[in-house]
DNA sequence: AATAAATACGACATATTTAATCGTATTTAA
DNA sequence: TTAAATACGATTAAATATGTCGTATTTATT
């Protein structure tokens, strides 16, 4: 439980990788898939993903690759999180209300603080300070 | 990722459950069991688990059954979820040092900022505070 | 003493999720 | 025209989580 994906994991890998270099400066996926050992094709779908998401930008073509686009300081680790992995909650019934038992469940409540907490937890921490 | 067990999941419902009784009153795995649509036989390797850790006390023999043993107020929610989880963080290598690639690795500073701030949430947390 | 109802627990089976790979298409600098 | 890069859906493989089975032990009740 409360595993971080490799998704998460390459996408961090990626995003401080190209932080050391001038913010102009393209990364292609296979130099991050090299230099740390990742899956290059999975690496790549990541990459892809933060593109979409405007978080990086794609340059096609040979000498393509990706730089940083957004402000890393203005991303949550939350937004960032539930980006690449969906809404971020310790259980489903938080966000969907089909639960068969939800009449008889007795822990709505405290799996709701225990979300809350870190919801907020990961909402005050930006993308910047934990890969800065 | 962050999707709570149903390990855990079962054991808060016990504890609650449990809650709501007189202290020394015993209730067996069947009767949770029935009333939360639980499957009773992993249901009840959670709370032998929760007895081995003195959470729980059980009571063997017909009319048996367990009842809470611990003072909650003094279990943070991390120590409860290590308990039936084993060591709580976001990433191995918080733990283990034998990373093949820990030497190229970049984001083991990053990921120990994530989790130091995880477990310091879960450790503020009792598990009186989150079950009352 | 026998029975029945409960806990104890290792071993196995199934289901779900995560991770990785494959194949093909598109873009574009050289 | 070629080669090197991104784009992405489909599939396979691996890992983890969930659930079941079988059997043993304990003990109140009869």
């Amino acid at each position: 439980m409360l595993k971080i994906t490799r998704k998460v994991e390459y996408a961090l890998i990626a995003l401080r990788h190209m932080q050391s270099k001038n913010v102009d400066e393209l990364t292609s996926t296979k130099e991050i898939a090299n230099q740390y050992g990742i899956p290059q094709q999975l690496l790549a779908k990541t990459l892809q993903q933060m593109a979409r998401d405007r978080i990086l930008e794609a340059v096609q073509g040979p000498a393509g690759g990706y730089r940083i686009l957004a402000k890393l300081d203005r991303i949550s680790l939350k937004d960032f999180f539930e980006k690449l992995e969906g809404p971020l909650g310790m259980m489903d019934c938080y966000f969907e209300s089909d639960c068969i038992q939800i009449s008889a469940c007795n822990i709505r409540v405290p799996i709701q603080r225990i979300n809350d907490n870190l919801r907020n937890m990961f909402t005050q921490m930006t993308l910047q300070e934990v890969t800065q």
